[in-house]
DNA sequence: CGTGTTTGACCTGCGC
DNA sequence: GCGCAGGTCAAACACG
């Protein structure tokens, strides 16, 4: 099902596996910057240049959104960017012009971005709701519902996973249908009261590509200017209940100690339920990743999706996505910034992708 | 000791 | 109504 794909994927780094906390931790570690110093509300999640996708609920689009024909309609990336953070905040347009759409194949070095991508055609309703029955940005599990939640997704090199400041806290990770690779779930371990929340999947077409999809909203507080502390980032569990194919801790610390285990990826078993213990990935070391950590900054170079996307472009981007989900051609990166809204998706729309 | 990771269980939404 | 899949919780444990 892909009920996945309505995410981002981020350049990774190096194997096949890959390691969403590296990734996270990428983006934590060490980085001391300044606030970010745009009024745009999203520039919590990313430093100035890269923000990315925004996603929101339908009722919020709805709202906001002057205009759903996202397709054949006049709204634009921005435009809808704008409408929807209108109300909290003012959104400056597109800061910068985005950069061409289609070209560099991959490859993106440690010290280059990678121009994002965005991938999934058309965002699975659980993404673009709800981001799961998560209270992405709510209350208690009780309280979730499925109900708007506004999301960005952004497609990044491996070193674009670490295109934030923010100090990120796994609290899950689960195997998702359909992709080899299992999604991880972080929230801001900065302030418990922030919802910011952050998922890390890797582009099951395109290993090299992560992507990352924010949810839970702005962060409720300045980034932080360092980390409390590193506990636990480079814990090699060994003792750990050990599943069948003595994959999670064990893979964690092969991982570590051996990048070169790339162990292809079976085939996403079935999440049922829980985070599943068996999920056969290789996690980077995290020499790998803190070698493309440098990259933060690169991410953050991201561009944001041009104002004026217009439909044929959009079509492009489309099968971009429908490539990097369904195993096309993940050779186009695509640097931008997605909106996806609800409507887009609604049966019959082809993609969300504004 | 505090923070972060791992991971099984649980919950919820959706499709059939 | 049932099963599937995704998202979150929370206990156990590791690291600095």
């Amino acid at each position: 099902m892909d009920r996945d794909a309505g995410c981002y994927y981020l350049g990774g780094g190096g194997g096949n596996d890959w390691d969403l906390n590296a990734v996270v931790r990428f983006a934590c570690r060490g980085r001391v910057l300044p606030p970010p110093p745009s009024d745009d509300p999203f520039s919590s999640f990313f430093p100035p240049p890269a923000p990315v996708v925004e996603d929101h609920g339908m009722p919020d689009a709805a709202a906001l959104l002057p205009d759903p024909p996202v397709h054949g309609g006049s709204a634009t990336v921005d435009e809808l960017s704008i409408a929807f953070f209108a109300p909290s905040a003012a959104l400056p347009a597109s800061p910068q012009p985005p950069p061409p759409l289609q070209q560099q194949p991959a490859a993106p070095t440690n010290q280059e971005m990678v121009p994002m991508q965005q991938d999934e055609a058309v965002p699975p309703p659980m993404l673009l709701t709800a981001g799961g029955q998560g209270p992405v940005g709510e209350g208690s599990r009780s309280k979730r519902k499925k109900k708007v939640v506004k999301k960005v997704v952004k497609r990044v090199a491996a070193d674009g996973t670490s295109a934030d400041p923010w100090a990120w806290r796994k609290y899950g990770q689960k195997p998702i249908k359909g992709s080899p690779y299992p999604r991880g779930y972080y929230r801001c371990s900065t302030d418990k009261a922030c919802e910011a929340r952050k998922m890390v999947e890797r582009c099951r077409d395109d290993p090299n590509s992560f992507i990352l999809t924010y949810t839970g909203g702005e962060h409720s507080h300045p980034a932080p200017a360092h980390r409390n502390s590193l506990a636990g980032t480079t814990r090699n569990r060994q003792q750990a209940p050990e599943p069948a194919a003595g994959q999670s801790a064990p893979a964690a610390k092969a991982k570590e100690e051996s990048s070169a285990a790339a162990a292809e990826p079976s085939p996403a078993q079935s999440t049922s339920g829980g985070m599943s213990p068996t999920t056969p990935l290789r996690t980077p070391s995290m020499e790998e990743y803190n070698q493309d950590s440098e990259f933060d900054e690169a991410a953050g170079s991201a561009s944001q999706l041009p104002m004026d996307v217009e439909k044929d472009r959009e079509d492009e981007l489309l099968k971009i996505l429908e490539g990097c989900v369904h195993g096309g051609d993940s050779s186009i990166v695509v640097e931008e910034t997605f909106v996806v809204t609800p409507w887009v998706t609604a049966p019959g729309g082809a993609a969300g992708w504004s």
